[in-house]
This record gives structure tokens, sequence and C-alpha cells, in this order.
DNA sequence: CGTATTTGACCCGCGC
DNA sequence: GCGCGGGTCAAATACG
């Protein structure tokens, strides 16, 4: 069997992307999908430190084939998406470079004294519940792993990723639900300033996202 | 040996 | 002001 392709986002990146340019930069910013075989469904509260994420359930998604062509809502409050996906992760060779995040977060905020302007600083944010038997799906960029940590009323620890590309300043959220240990809560934070094919010189992804 | 991951410590925001 | 919990750092360790 061939490798399992890149994590599919339920709907087209330009859809997801819209959140970012539409709402204010404070608080989260999600496509809220969830997803089986058949369908998709609104969410429950999501483990987000914004309980506003909590209202992101409310919205009202048809059969996955609406989702794919069209996103209805998407301009409103924050949703998540949710997809289904068994994908392993590809390994790919890292570009080697020596500064990764540095670079672009480092200079941002300056060295330790300057962090709590980066942490007063609010990225957009998607959520994504995905139904997956690995914690990190490949979603086509290059993650690098920062920390893990056990969170109050989960089970499992949280997994915290910034993308590797020199000048992005992505992070994301891994985390398993606790209720169901097969549902795993991605959470995107910040837009890549790069597409997916920039941290695979394969060209094996063909699905570029290119907006997050 | 270079790069990625792990993990304990530290920092900060927020609620009380 | 204090304590808790989440997020990040960075040294140690693992891995290819």
């Amino acid at each position: 069997m061939p490798l399992p392709p890149p994590l599919q986002l339920p709907c087209h990146p330009k859809l997801l992307q819209m959140p970012f340019d539409q709402e204010d930069q404070r608080g989260i910013h999600g496509v809220m999908l969830s997803s089986d075989h058949c369908g998709l469904y609104p969410l429950p509260a999501l483990p987000l430190s914004n309980s506003a994420a909590a209202a992101a359930a409310t919205v009202a998604l048809g059969k996955h084939s609406a989702a794919a062509g069209s996103m209805p809502n998407i301009g409103g409050a924050e949703e998540v998406a949710t997809t289904v996906t068994k994908a392993g992760n590809e390994s790919t060779t890292c570009n080697g470079s020596t500064t990764w995040w540095r670079g672009s977060t480092m200079a941002a905020a300056g060295e330790k004294g300057k962090m709590k302007i980066r942490r007063k600083m609010r990225e957009p944010r998607f959520c994504f519940q995905t139904r997956s038997e690995v914690d990190v799906l490949d979603d086509g960029y290059k993650w690098r792993k920062y920390g893990q940590k056990v969170v109050k009323n989960s089970l499992h620890p949280r997994s915290y990723f910034r993308c590797t590309h020199s000048n992005c300043r992505v992070k994301k959220r891994v985390e398993r639900l606790s209720t169901d240990c097969r549902m795993v809560i991605t959470t995107y934070e910040g837009r890549h300033t790069h597409s997916p094919c920039d941290d695979n010189s394969s060209g094996e992804h063909t699905n570029c996202f290119s907006s997050f």
C-alpha cells in the first residue's frame, strides 16, 4: 500500500483562509468542521483557551460534498474543521537551516525579556478535529516539536509544534480528546508565509495549502 | 556530527 | 497579591 496522502482538508484552502482576512486579530479564527466518512457535523466545545471557541460549534454544515465545494458561514464566528484521516507521518528532509524559527520568532519578539510583547500578540487560529490514528497529521508543512504539556481535564498531553520554515511563525498544537482518544484536535496559529511545497523539495505534495 | 525530540524549568496571563 | 494553568525555552538526549 502506498503512503497515504497528506491530510486532505475538507474544504478549499482559499476558503480556509477567509476568516483570517475578515475577522479581527484578537480571537480564534477557526474552521470548525467535523467529519466522518459520511459527512460533517458541528463540534462540541473545544479545549481552547479562548472560551469563545465554544460558540464555534454552532456552525451548521451539510454533507461533506457541500463542504468540499463551499463553506457556509465561513465568515462568521470561529469554526473548526475536522476530517478523517489515517495518514502516517511522512518524514521529509529538513532544509538544514539551523535558525529555522529563531530567525522569525525571535526577531519579532526580541529576546526573552520581550516575551510579554510576543504573548500579547494573538495570531489567528484554525482548529481541526480529526479522527486519526496518528497524532501529527501531515498537512504538507514541516513541523518541529518544541514542547509538550499535560493539560488539565485531558488524559492526553498537548504537543506544540512550529513550522520549520525559516521565516514562518506558524505554530500548531496537537492534542487528543480525552473523551475519544481517536479524535485529534489540531490548532493552527498564524499564517504560513510560504507554500507547503517549499518545505518538501520532492514536490510530492500536489495539494499545496498556500493559505495558512 | 548534525538535527530532531524530550522534558523540566521558567514566564506570563488570568481568575480569585 | 497569589496561585494555577498554559505556553515557551533550552539543555539533555536520541536518532539517523
